[in-house]
DNA sequence: CGGCTAGTACGACTTGCATCGTACTACGGA
DNA sequence: TCCGTAGTACGATGCAAGTCGTACTAGCCG
């Protein structure tokens, strides 16, 4: 674990797309997720916007399942990661969706899951 | 071919959900894909609000891909589509789309594929 | 140090998805 | 009627994606 490309900084930040590079149709596939619609959702309601452990996230699989999702969501630019001892600490990237995809994350708090849906 | 449940209709209308019940995570998905990011785009572009036969978008595939693609927009409630003769005549949501995501239209017509993206 | 926690990489598995060709229905016109 | 067109259903294919367990690294604390 740890050491995200140690190179890459003191702060721990991890690999992630700029602003510019961060492509619609990437987040589009990383939100049509329901279990990351619900990540997104949660931090945007509850998050005030700081930095939060994976642990804060309620995400109701196992460890690796949950490492997968937390890749992707960064891989898209949705989320920005970085490694504090243990922890990754992450927040959703709003300035930059809102600047590339207005009005995108309003969708995403306004969401609803499915009774289907399981968190 | 045709004969699109003939109990739906003279009006050859195909199955669709309905505003309620259009899902965005079913949307997003659909979307996600840049063929048919490209289809909703040209449509908003150029479609003028009217009905567009399939081979009004010329879709660089073979037509049981093209098929497919329709179903699936129509399935997520991106599309409407109705059977006139031989052909099926499409509508983008619009309003529907609208009402339910405000804005997500918007984002589709601001999109602009990427250079390995294949129209 | 040992035990526990936070989280990843890896691989296996199952399912989903985009693609394609084939065979087909239906329609329209010569 | 035949031929061409518009488009579908079906099945095969290959790859992607969600899931999981396993083995592991690293950090923290008693």
């Amino acid at each position: 674990m740890p050491t995200p490309a140690a190179a890459e900084s003191e702060t721990g930040l991890l690999p992630e797309p700029t602003r510019e590079e961060i492509r619609l149709e990437k987040v589009l596939s990383a939100l049509s997720d329901p279990l990351r619609l619900g990540i997104v959702r949660a931090y945007l309601r509850d998050g005030d916007g700081e930095e939060r452990a994976c642990g804060w996230f309620k995400i109701d699989r196992p460890k690796s399942t949950r490492t997968h999702h937390w890749k992707v969501l960064r891989e898209a630019g949705v989320v920005r990661q970085r490694q504090v001892g243990l922890e990754r600490r992450n927040v959703i990237r709003e300035d930059d969706l809102n600047a590339r995809f207005p009005g995108l994350l309003d969708l995403v708090v306004a969401w609803e899951p499915d009774e289907t849906d399981v968190t």
